[in-house]
DNA sequence: TAAGATAATGGCATGATGCCACTAACACTC
DNA sequence: GAGTGTTAGTGGCATCATGCCATTATCTTA
């Protein structure tokens, strides 16, 4: 039945779009690049008549987000920081916007925008304990997208997702951002690879990796079967470093 | 006073930001990087008390855009382009999105939103005739914005728009997009200059956009008081060419 | 016919990259 | 302890798109 409710002021009484954030979390789990999804609670048994309108979805996997509470959230990022960390824990992560998207579509409760960011996470530990815990896995991203069907539009936000970071990749230092705050130049040669899913030039890499200033020496040196490796950590990690050139495709 | 409408259904009965849609329209006008801005009402004579809540920043300028209408518009790029339409009359210029901002401050009236657009016009004509065409102006594009103070946010907006439209002219063929359908190489340099900031080597400019297979030459020459030049056209107006490497920056 | 201006092209220098070969340093095996 | 295998790390040449500069071409006007 309709409810009742303060109106808005005068002139702004008019129907207004749902407001979703979505966050796209990667970060490289078992040597593969993988996205963080939840799962929707699943279809109740005693569905009544509209309830595949009021919890559309039901069972599917999806990127983490929600609706955006104006009581709570002073702004879209820090909207989205909190999803993020309400998931992993992690507090201080890469973040940016990779845009938003908005139809009468793509919701079918209705008209319903969302303000998509991808975050990069160093070190993914066991996911953050809680209440719905169990309902959130990484998954390896395959090509643009991952193995399951997504709910809503969620299959495409995600590949611009991983298009934009893929794409930043070819010509920032980005790739850093997942790992750990020490590493050798191989392992950072391996994270870019992950990424890019292709390998790159041993020689090149560590020459536009030094004159970048991207890294500095750290104390220590990786052992193991083999020769020890240097440890280095990043100079600077509040913002990431732009090379002056792109890497240089092979084909496409 | 409160008004009753009929609610939404149950589990989404909370409340929601506006969402508002803003183009950053730009154009070549006397030489000069262009930005078509459109004048707020000003303020009514007997402002009653809410007034200034109700209708913010009378008599300022601010990027052409508004309220999402749920149930005109299909989706954000559509209400996008009818708000560029309903300024110039342009149906299909070059459209790309900016990204989003949302916050509870940037809006006197509440939590809102806005979806950004930038959106390249050739050889802009007098603006659309209409009730409200004296309220649209063209305003030179300095630095990162324009003479006079903006509404609400929009000032970061437009420095958002000019920042990536710079951006992507270091490495993309988008300023082409600012010329009419023929041209000689000499007027799209000069297009690339104008809206870069900077002088281009002649040589350098040619080769690059004739290795990319940019252009094409069209029937004619360009001919004044000067040698004739060879008019071209785009080989594919409907998408930007990406060049192999960006500009090279003197400075920074 | 000369001057002046822009159109158009060609050659060399530069700089970051790709590619390949080589040396260095460790553990492990025999 | 010498040899082997594997990874760490460096150096040199080739490549390619760019910056820079010089030169030629073609028109109008005086």
């Amino acid at each position: 039945m309709p409810t009742t409710r303060p109106g808005p002021p005068p002139g702004l009484d008019f129907d207004r779009p749902f407001t979703t954030v979505d966050v796209a979390i990667f970060g490289i789990v078992d040597d593969m690049l993988q996205v963080l999804l939840v799962q929707r609670a699943p279809k109740p048994p005693n569905a009544s008549a509209h309830a595949a309108a009021a919890e559309p979805f039901p069972g599917r996997w999806a990127l983490p987000g929600g609706f955006v509470d104006v009581h709570r959230d002073r702004d879209l990022q820090g909207c989205a920081l909190l999803k993020l960390r309400e998931k992993t824990g992690v507090r201080s992560p890469y973040v940016e916007q990779v845009g938003s998207w908005g139809s009468r579509d793509r919701d079918p409760r209705g008209w319903s925008t969302t303000h998509l960011y991808f975050a990069l996470i160093a070190d993914p530990g066991p996911l953050k304990a809680g209440a719905n815990a169990a309902d959130a896995r990484w998954f390896p991203v395959r090509g643009d997208g991952v193995a399951v069907s997504l709910a809503f539009d969620h299959a495409a936000l995600l590949a611009a997702a991983v298009e934009r970071l893929r794409g930043k990749v070819e010509y920032t230092s980005l790739a850093a951002y997942l790992l750990p705050e020490t590493f050798t130049l191989s392992e950072l040669q391996h994270g870019f690879e992950i990424v890019l899913g292709r390998a790159l030039e041993k020689s090149a890499f560590r020459r536009r990796v030094k004159d970048a200033g991207l890294v500095e020496e750290a104390q220590g040196m990786r052992t193991g079967a083999m020769r020890p490796a240097q440890l280095y950590r990043l100079v600077r990690r509040d913002a990431p470093v732009f090379f002056p050139r792109p890497l240089e495709r092979r084909d496409d």
